[in-house]
RNA sequence: GGCUGGGUGGCAGAGUGGUUAUGCAGCGGCCUGCAAAGCCGUGUACGGCGGUUCGAUUCCGCCCUCAGCCU
C-alpha cells in the first residue's frame, strides 16, 4: 500500500493559518498536525497563539501540549512523532493536516535528516564551559581542526552551531560534514503544500502589534508569572526563549520597562515573521495565497482534490 | 522680548576642519537533533541660508525650531 498523502499548510505567524486549519477541519476528514515549536508546550498558550482548549478538544490536533517547558524538543523529535502518528490518522481514514509556521520541521519531514547523534545535554555543558575558559574563536579553531569542512561553512560567531558539530564529532568520532553527505530520504508520500503569504508586510505587521496587545489582555503576564513561579524554568530553556515569553521574563525579573518589554516582543514577533517569510520564499508552496485576500473556496477546492486523491 | 543649552540616518546616542562611531528597529539572507533558536549582510545622517577655508556636520553670522530660565 502506498504511503498515504499529507496537506501542509505553511505560513508566518499571524497569517490566519490556525482559523483556516480549522475550517478545512469542519468540512473535510482530516485531522490537524501542528507544525509548530512552541505549541508542543503545555501551559504555554496565549502566548503561542494556541486554539481555546475547548477548540483543541473539539477537533483533532496533535503535537499540541506534548511536553512540559523544562523539556526540549528537536527537528527530529518532530519527524519521529509524524511517522508515528500519520499512519494512525491514515487508519482513521483522514488526511493528515500539517499546519504551522516552523519551517524547519517542514523541511525536515519533506527531505529528512541525516542519522546524527542526538544532543547530549551533559556534553553541551561540557561545551559551553570549556567556551567560557577558552573562548568560541578557540572552539571554531578546534573545530576546523577536527572538521575543517564544517568549520569553514559554520560562522566562527555561531556558538550554536560550533557546540553542535564539536558535539556530534566526539559523539560519533567522524565529522559532522561527513556524516551529512549520505542522502536522506524525506516523506515518502506525496505532499500537497499550500501556504499563506503576508505580500502586504505592513499589513502582517500591524495584525502582529494588535494580536501582541490582545494577548497582553487576556493574561499573558499571569501566564509567564506562573512559569517563573515553577521555579525550575530559566531562560536558557528553548521554551522560555519563545517570542514574547523571553521578554516577558525580563520584564517580570525588572530588567525590561513594561513600554520595553512590549516593543521588543513585538520586534521579535515580526522578525520571526520575516524568517519564515524567508523559508518560504525558498522553498515555495504549490500554491500560495495572500493572507489577506483569497477566497476559501479556492483552497478548499485544492484540498478536497489532494484528499479524492491521495 | 531677553538669557542659556540643544537641533545628527526611522529611533536612541557619540564625535570630528578632510579619514563616512555605535546600538535598536527595518530590509535581505543563512539554516541537518535548541529553530518562536542561532548567525551573517545592509544606510556618508548631520535644521535652513550665507560666510571663512583648498575643504565644513564640525568655525562665524543670520534665520527657523525645541527645552529650561528670566522679564
Amino acid at each position: 500500500m502506498a504511503t498515504p498523502g499529507v496537506i501542509c499548510l505553511m505560513g508566518a505567524t499571524a497569517t490566519g493559518k490556525t482559523e483556516l486549519a480549522l475550517e478545512i477541519c469542519s468540512r473535510f476528514p482530516v485531522e490537524i498536525v501542528s507544525v509548530d515549536s512552541a505549541q508542543i508546550y503545555r501551559d504555554m498558550d496565549i502566548g503561542t497563539a494556541k486554539p481555546e482548549r475547548e477548540v483543541l478538544e473539539a477537533v483533532p490536533h496533535h503535537l499540541v501540549d506534548i511536553i512540559d517547558p523544562a523539556q526540549s524538543f528537536s527537528a527530529w523529535d518532530f519527524i519521529d512523532r509524524c511517522h508515528r502518528l500519520l499512519p494512525e490518522i491514515s487508519a482513521r481514514g483522514r488526511v493528515p493536516l500539517l499546519t504551522g509556521g516552523t519551517m524547519l520541521y517542514f523541511h525536515a519531514f519533506e527531505h529528512g535528516l541525516n542519522r546524527l547523534p542526538q544532543a547530549d545535554p551533559e556534553l553541551r555543558q561540557r561545551l559551553e564551559d570549556e567556551a567560557g575558559r577558552i573562548g568560541w574563536p578557540a572552539m571554531h579553531e578546534r573545530l576546523n581542526r577536527v572538521d575543517p569542512e564544517s568549520a569553514a561553512r559554520i560562522r566562527p560567531g555561531d556558538t550554536q552551531r560550533i557546540q553542535r558539530a564539536l558535539e556530534v564529532y566526539e559523539l560519533a568520532g567522524k565529522p559532522l560534514s561527513s556524516l551529512q553527505q549520505r542522502d536522506t530520504s524525506g516523506y515518502a508520500g506525496p505532499l500537497h503544500k499550500l501556504s499563506l503569504a503576508a505580500n502586504d508586510r505592513a499589513r502582517l505587521h500591524q495584525r502582529i502589534a494588535a494580536r501582541f496587545e490582545d494577548m497582553l489582555e487576556r493574561g499573558f503576564i499571569d501566564e509567564v508569572a506562573a512559569l517563573r513561579a515553577r521555579g525550575d524554568l530559566d531562560l536558557s530553556m528553548p521554551s522560555m526563549r519563545c517570542v514574547g515569553y523571553r521578554q516577558l521574563w525580563l520584564y517580570l525579573a525588572g530588567q525590561l520597562k513594561r513600554e520595553e518589554m512590549i516593543e521588543k516582543s513585538i520586534a521579535a514577533t515580526r522578525q520571526l515573521a520575516k524568517r519564515q517569510i524567508t523559508w518560504l520564499r525558498k522553498q515555495p508552496a504549490e500554491m500560495a495565497f495572500d493572507c489577506l485576500n483569497y477566497r476559501k473556496d479556492d483552497i478548499f477546492r485544492i484540498v478536497e482534490t489532494a484528499i479524492s486523491r491521495p
